[in-house]
DNA sequence: CCAATAAATTTGTATTTTGCAAATATAGGT
DNA sequence: ACCTATATTTGCAAAATACAAATTTATTGG
């Protein structure tokens, strides 16, 4: 078990392919960002450009771009905060509910097919290991500035 | 445990992000994708350009357009394989494998502090539930093409 | 040995993405 | 109202990407 990056590594390249294989369906061609968008906003809508910028570690620039492009697809919804006249809130268009959707049933595919490689106990066992690497890595501000929130994600362990 | 899915993407951002922070040293400005190159390179001495962009699955031309910016900078060594006058053969120089190395302390030092956050037998069933995963993925050919060799990071599990 | 076909790599070129700084717009305090 | 801070967008130049066409060397069948 020497070589832990190595480990690592692999995992980190394999499910950068699924993740890039998932993105797109039949009808919209979404890249890999957009997808990581789509997500993040479905999951907590009415954040602001700012937060979900920071969320997914982007430049606000190049996320305030890539913004209106999902907007021109009609898969977001950009609206004025109530609150602040500054910052804009976003949520998904029923559109882009729809494509969040379906990128995640094939994720969700992909997954039960690599976990239909293993028994029932493994597969909780990977599980558990999963969360309590998130759980972890959410503690540990050593390194990198990981403010992914994972409130809703540790909640149901 | 219902939604796989969310457990996973969160994974994938914090890892993404890891690997993100890692990739620059004092002297180097290496972006994400130089430093999968690097990693792969180092991995497997020797192999083509054509293998290895399968391998890290970029187009061949962005491939050979980024073989070259690291050729540049002195990182990587590009030879004409003996056998096959058509392809050419990639090596670390001295000072790749320094900046190799140099990535591969962040990340294990990364790591290192995260599983700091647990228990050693926490860490042992970590460490095999990600070989465990690593292994279904090689045999799971369903959804993406999944063609990482993981020969190496098996074999010694 | 030559012509034709195939494989590995590079180059042309247009498109997209990115990063940084500057601009714009709105809030909030004094 | 004026000044400062915060959220977002825009300008612009640099880098990354994709796809097709070009280049180079191998291989094969006559």
């Amino acid at each position: 078990m020497e070589n832990l990056r190595e480990l690592f590594q692999i995992m980190i390249r394999r499910f950068g392919f699924l993740d890039k294989y998932c993105c797109s369906t039949d009808e919209y061609n979404i890249s890999l960002v957009q997808s990581h968008i789509l997500y993040e906003v479905d999951r907590r809508p009415g954040q602001s450009i700012q937060t979900i910028s920071e969320t997914l570690g982007m430049e606000m620039s190049t996320f305030s771009r890539q913004i209106q492009t999902l907007v021109k697809m009609d898969l977001v919804k950009k609206s004025p905060s109530p609150e602040d006249g500054r910052v804009f809130v976003l949520r998904l268009t029923e559109e882009g509910k729809g494509v969040a959707r379906q990128i995640d049933q094939q994720m969700n595919a992909f997954l039960d097919d690599v976990f239909s490689h293993m028994s029932s106990f493994e597969k909780e066992t990977v599980i558990r290991s999963i969360q309590l690497l998130n759980a972890s890595m959410a503690q540990s501000d050593g390194c990198c500035s990981c403010k992914t929130e994972i409130s809703l994600a540790t909640k149901e362990s």
